[in-house]
DNA sequence: CGCATTAGCTAATGTCATTAGCTTTAGCGG
DNA sequence: CCGCTAAAGCTAATGACATTAGCTAATGCG
């Protein structure tokens, strides 16, 4: 019995890596201990059962989305900042389509873990909204409008619901425009 | 044996509703026979597994969706029909929890019915679009733009993933405001 | 009324998650 | 070096589902 040297990290990773390389199939254990050579009860050890996996791998995803979407703003305000942050947006969910479905749903009441990975990308949005004077409702409003309008987007073009034969980066940069259009006027009208 | 009297449009709908009464729990076969009080292989005289009920769900609940965010739109144009159609759309959605998932979810590509249903969605959206005189790419893109924004809300919505403690009614408002004017000017600028 | 069709059933198989309990490895203090 | 404990991995068993094969009984049409 010769050890395979796993580890919570490391399952929950090669968990993620499974789901992106086939988004279609559902994700399930066996498949994951197979690709260490392992058999299936094994990962118990690290990992508490599907749930865990599951709960790890949004915990991932969710920090690696808003890592990517935070550093994309860096430097940059307003119409710039929210434009980058979009394009990291979408390109972060295009290069891992398992995990993107993940970063949506909410944390099980009362993870504070997970609680506060989901706030902190929250907060990188605020801050950049901070730039257009937005203040208590409006800017929560914003914000939601701001997510919806990437998740839709980026949600329906993963999914394959976008059936035209029309180009889908120019969509996009559309959406964008009207995205920052949209918040110049926001505090007023 | 006493006969059930199932049918295929029944065993469909059965899943629809139970698919919505407890959208957290997978739907699955074993559940909808017990509802007919009928053994889980008997289903399969009716549909295809899980995969042909499943089908049949997506193309209920498109044509359902489809229908009513249509009947929103007789006799407005314009904003007020953008208007009526978001609100008659979130309100399907939030009616029917479990079954809206389904209705963003591409057919099998050559299944000419479900084709067929998505279709006649879209030909909505294209119809009040035409209002707006947008011809070609910019129709497809304002099209996008609309169902990302509404898909997004909603999913968002429905997932539990605004947190934060404002009034979901009234984002939705401002959010389709700026849908609205965003489409005032979509073909200029 | 007889017969073909069809609805529903039981039995069997396969996949997957999960738990219990065993065995061996690894690492640590003497 | 040696033994002991904790942890890693294993096998075996159970239970939920989906699915298929093949039987039996109800239905409905001539």
């Amino acid at each position: 019995m010769p050890r395979a040297g796993l580890s919570a990290g490391a399952v929950i990773e090669r968990g993620a890596q499974l789901l992106d390389e086939s988004p279609a199939d559902a994700l399930n254990l066996s498949t994951v201990a197979e690709s260490f050579g392992v058999r299936t009860p094994s990962l118990y050890k690290h990992i508490d059962g599907m749930p865990g996996l599951q709960r790890g791998i949004r915990i991932l995803a969710k920090a690696s989305l808003g890592s990517a979407v935070a550093q994309s703003a860096v430097g940059r305000s307003r119409g710039d900042a929210i434009t980058a942050m979009a394009m990291a947006y979408r390109r972060w969910a295009l290069q891992h389509p398992g995990q993107y479905p993940l970063t949506t749903s909410a944390p099980l009441p009362g993870d504070t873990e997970e609680i506060e990975v989901s706030t902190a990308f929250l907060d990188v949005i605020f801050s950049v909204l901070a730039g257009y004077e937005l203040e208590g409702d409006n800017a929560v409003d914003a914000t939601r409008f701001f997510r919806s309008t990437l998740h839709g987007f980026v949600a329906l073009e993963t999914e394959g619901s976008f059936a035209m034969p029309v180009d889908l980066e120019r969509s996009y940069a559309r959406l964008v425009r009207s995205i920052v259009t949209a918040l110049e006027s926001w505090g007023r009208e």
